[in-house]
DNA sequence: CCGCGTATGTGACGGCCATCACGCTTACCT
DNA sequence: AGGTAAGCGTGATGGCCGTCACATACGCGG
C-alpha cells in the first residue's frame, strides 16, 4: 500500500513509533482502523478503562487536557499530524488518565495494543529505540515539574507559546490558534495574566497579532525566557 | 550466588528491574559492581555525560536532588534498599539531570547499561514489563505537575511525607528523617513555612516529635490531604 | 561548663497572581 | 442588520506564601 508509506514519512520524528524499523512499522499500520473526529469531538475520555489503543493523528489537530481536583482545566498538551497519543495507557494497560479531543476537523488511526506488543517483540534490537523514547519523556517531565516550582508567569507562558510554534512553517505562525483561556490552561495561569501579558509583549514587539491569530516575532526571547527565567 | 539470591529479594515491587525474569536478572547482577558510599557522598552528579550505568540500592539511603535556576536545591525523591536510581540516563545516554547522594552510609551496586540491554533483548517478553514500569513512572509525574499546578502547601507537604512513610515498619515512622529544610525542598516550600504546618498538625495530633524525628500518627489524614487537597 | 554552629519557631511585610467585576470587541447565526 | 454568545482588556481587591528578621533550642567539641 501506497497510503501507509505517506502515512510513515508524516510521522513525527520523536515518536514513539519512530522507534521501529519500516517494514515492522507498516505492518502495523496495516493492523489499524481509520476514524475521523469533528472538531471537539473527543477519542479518549478521562477514566476510561479502554487501555487497549493508542492514536496517530493524521491530520487535524488534537487536544490532551485533564480535570483537576479543583474543577479547573489542565490541557497538557497539543498535538499535530503524525504525532501519537494515548500510548501509555496503551503501554500499561491502566486506565486513561486524560481526554483526548479534535480542535479541528481530524482523522486518527487507532493502533491495537497487541498489534503493537507483536511488533516491538518481533525485533529485539527496536526495543532500545521505544525505551529511549519513554526515557526521554520522563526527563522532559521531570523538566516542567522544575519549572513548575521555580518560575513565575511570565516564563510559563513563554514555554508554553514556544511549544505551539509550528516548526515546519517560518514566520512564527503557531500549528494551533488557542483562545487565552487555552493559553491560560495550558501554561497554568488565569486567563486575564495571559492578556496582560501577552498585551506587555505586543507592545515590546515581541509578538504580534494577526487578526485572531497569535504571532511570534522574537521567538529567541521567547525561548531565553522559558529556559532561565526571568532573573538573568 | 546465594548474595545474589538476597539481593533479589529485597528488590523493590515496583522497580524496573522486577520486570526481567529471575534467571536473567541474577545474570545481569553479576555483572555488577559494588560500591560503598559515606553519607553525602555523591555517587552521580547532575551535569555529568558518564550516562553508561544505573544504581541500585543495597542498604542505607539515597537522596535524589537537582539545581534549579534559581539556585534552590528540589529534591525528587529518597530511595530505600532495593530501589533503582539513574536509569533515564542510562536508557538513553543522556547528560545526568540529577545528582544522587547518599543521606546515610550506604553501598551500592553500578549496573552496566550494556548489560542491562542484553537482559531485555535476550528475553523480548520482558520488554512488555520494562515498558509498563515507564509507563507508569510518566503517569505517575503527570499526577504531580497536576498536583503541584493546583494544590496549595499543605497537601504538598502531605505528600511529600506520605512518600517518605516507611512500609515496613508499623506505627508511622520515617525511612529517613529529613530536617525541615530538606521537607521543603521536597515538597517545594518554604522552609518556615514547614515549621508552620508541622507546629499546626502536631497541635491538631496527626503528627508527634519523637526527640528530632518525626512521626505520623494520621497518616490516613495526610493521605486524604495528598490525594484531594483541602477543600473536600 | 561554655561557646558556636546548625536546626527550629514566629512575627511582620510585601509581591505575585487568582479572583471578581464590568465594559468592549468580534464572530456568527438567521 | 441586529442580537447573542464567546472572547478580550483592565482595574480593584485579597489571599497565599516567600522573604527577612530575630529569638530560641539543641548538639558537640574543647
Amino acid at each position: 500500500m501506497d497510503k501507509l508509506d505517506e502515512v510513515i514519512a508524516t510521522l513525527a520524528p520523536d515518536t514513539l513509533l519512530r522507534a521501529l524499523d519500516p517494514a515492522q512499522l507498516k505492518n502495523l499500520l496495516a493492523k489499524a482502523s481509520r476514524r475521523d473526529l469533528k472538531p471537539g469531538e473527543a477519542i479518549i475520555t478521562q477514566g476510561d478503562e479502554d487501555g487497549d489503543f493508542a492514536v496517530v493523528l493524521l491530520s487535524g489537530g488534537l487536544k490532551v487536557s485533564m480535570v483537576s481536583a479543583g474543577g479547573r482545566e489542565i490541557i497538557l498538551s497539543y498535538c499535530g499530524p503524525g504525532e501519537l497519543v494515548g500510548e501509555i495507557a496503551m503501554l500499561d494497560s491502566g486506565p486513561r488518565t486524560a481526554t483526548v479531543s479534535a480542535v479541528a476537523a481530524s482523522s486518527v488511526l487507532l493502533l491495537p495494543q497487541q498489534a503493537f506488543l507483536d511488533a516491538v517483540m518481533a525485533n529485539p534490537a527496536s526495543i532500545v529505540g521505544v525505551m529511549r523514547e519513554l526515557a526521554g519523556r520522563i526527563r522532559q517531565l521531570n523538566l516542567v515539574i522544575e519549572s513548575d516550582r521555580t518560575f513565575s508567569m511570565a516564563p510559563r507562558l513563554a514555554r508554553a507559546i514556544v511549544r505551539l510554534i509550528d516548526p515546519q512553517q517560518p514566520g512564527g505562525h503557531l500549528r494551533y490558534n488557542p483562545s487565552q483561556s487555552d493559553l491560560g490552561a495550558f501554561a497554568g495561569l488565569a486567563r486575564e495574566n495571559v492578556s496582560r501579558l501577552l498585551s506587555d509583549w505586543e507592545a515590546r514587539g515581541i509578538v504580534g497579532r494577526k487578526g485572531r491569530a497569535l504571532v511570534v516575532h522574537n521567538a529567541d526571547y521567547l525561548q531565553l525566557l522559558a529556559e532561565f527565567g526571568d532573573e538573568t
